[in-house]
RNA sequence: ACUACAAGCCGGGUUAUCGCUUUUUUGUUUUGCAAAAAGGAGGAAAGUCCGGACAGCAUAGGGUAAUGUACCGGUGAACAGCCGGCUGCCAGCAAUGGCAAGAGAGAGUGCCACAGAAAAUUACGGCCUUUGUGCAAACAAAGGUUACGGUGAAAACGUGAGGUAAGAGCUCACGGCGUUGGUUGGUAACAACCGGGGCGGGUAAACCUUGCAUGCUGAAAUGCCACGUAAACUAUCGGUAAGAGCGACCCGCUCAUGUUUGCAGCAAUGCAAUGCGAUAGAGGGUAGGCAGAUUGAGUCUUAGCAGUAAUGCUUUGAACAGAUAAAUGAUAGCCCACGACAGAAUCCGGCUUACAGGCUUGUAGUAUUU
RNA sequence: UGACCCAUGGUGUAAUGGUAACACUACUGAUUUUGGUUCAGUCAUUUAAGGUUCGAAUCCUUAUGGGUCAA
């Protein structure tokens, strides 16, 4: 009831919002790399307060961008890659019964074309997706 | 028609699919979720350079300090903005255009490298007079001297005449400068004219003086709710100490007090030490929600009136975002000029800076046609 | 969001409004058979644009870049 699964949605249930949370990932978090991205990411056991599901935040940081406007850009690139290939990962976590927190962080030097984005994303959802399996068999 | 300059305006459109956010309606037992409809970044949203609104705290009064500001009038909630004028400077034959931190250097202090006698009222060289020595030239002493002195960014009102031992605005004529009193015009800055007395560089974006303004802190302000732990916080009362308050300082005013113990001493007094309890409340920290918060000194627009203008008054119509790790995107197609600078974060009025391209108006030049 | 500071050779620092100085590096030359050492020399639009002043690294204004502080 919680998600439809094959909807390509990525509303204010699937995103990162509490700075406690966020603190927490870059706290205790592991770390996938993928050239210019770079993503933190927990995974626990889902529980009552906590419901299973699949959380993302953004970031790109002021150093490597000046302007507003080319980080905006940036995060909204990814945010749109995010929302149309993370359905298999998401589907395998509800499955599991876990809750995943990631945080995608940009830090490249120039701006990125999208078909970039799109590749480097899909290829941090595919490490998730090997360590979220790897993590199911420790667990269990 | 093209080019250059100035001013003003605009700042891609559209279709489909998939998404984000706010509001409303409907469905669902409430939250939530789903569906539908409507709205969803800028001319600079930027820089944070000024001015306010709003909120909290503080506040008898006067002065000083500090900070800012500086021709006059208008405008406006307010301003260092804007509009008009005055003065000065620059360009131009002129008409006119541009620029100005545009009060005071005659209140005081400081500084003015190098050069120059001297950088500010003095000295020095030189000139002149008298006396002495001497045939004379010259030298020495006492005095006079705003003339002259290769420099420099800047040199002691300028020119002419008189005057003198030599000279000097010392006196006179013409001209210049600034000061003061009056008359006329102007709301005023100021201008014109008349008179008195004067002629003592520059620098105040050096200190400073004068006038005017300013309480401090900023939405991470502030108020409320939830969660939640423990005597570190606050209030009241009493005690103790002697000071405390008026957000920098002073005056002045207000409030409060003179303890206890030890030592010295006949005593007055001096020296040393001591330097908190009770009651009530809930603070700090952590981290969520709601309010603040999107309708406001509003913006654009139609017409009229007032005004040189900025602008004001009345009036017609139109829309006007509200997120909170933070919303406008992606893909595909079409059109054109092939999309620059750039993303709201409490809200307004300005200023400054960035900007592809297009449109309108004006001025100047060139070419063609009538 | 608000408050504040800095910018000088390639690098690190100086400099009352009056000739931009010092150390290291780099380069050139001399010394040396060669290299090192040593000696001599070269390298600056004082971040940019305006203004005040006779004269600006310095004073003022604006911009650009960099940095610090405040939950």
């Amino acid at each position: 009831m919680a998600t439809k699964p094959n909807t390509y949605i990525l509303g204010k249930q699937q995103r990162l919002k509490s700075r406690k949370a966020i603190d927490a990932i870059f706290k205790n978090g592991q770390k996938v790399n993928a050239s210019p991205f770079k993503a933190f990411y927990t995974l626990q056991v889902a529980e009552q307060s906590n419901k299973p599901g699949l959380k993302l935040g953004v970031g790109v940081s002021k150093r490597f961008f000046k302007h507003a406007v080319d980080r905006n850009r940036v995060k909204r690139q990814i945010r749109e890659a995010w929302r149309l290939q993370k359905n298999t990962l998401q589907q395998l976590v509800t499955q599991q019964n876990q809750s995943m927190q990631v945080f995608v962080i940009f830090t490249g030097n120039e701006l990125p074309i999208t078909p970039l984005v799109q590749e480097k994303v899909a290829t941090l959802l595919n490490k998730l997706l090997h360590e979220a399996g790897k993590n199911l068999t420790k667990t269990t």
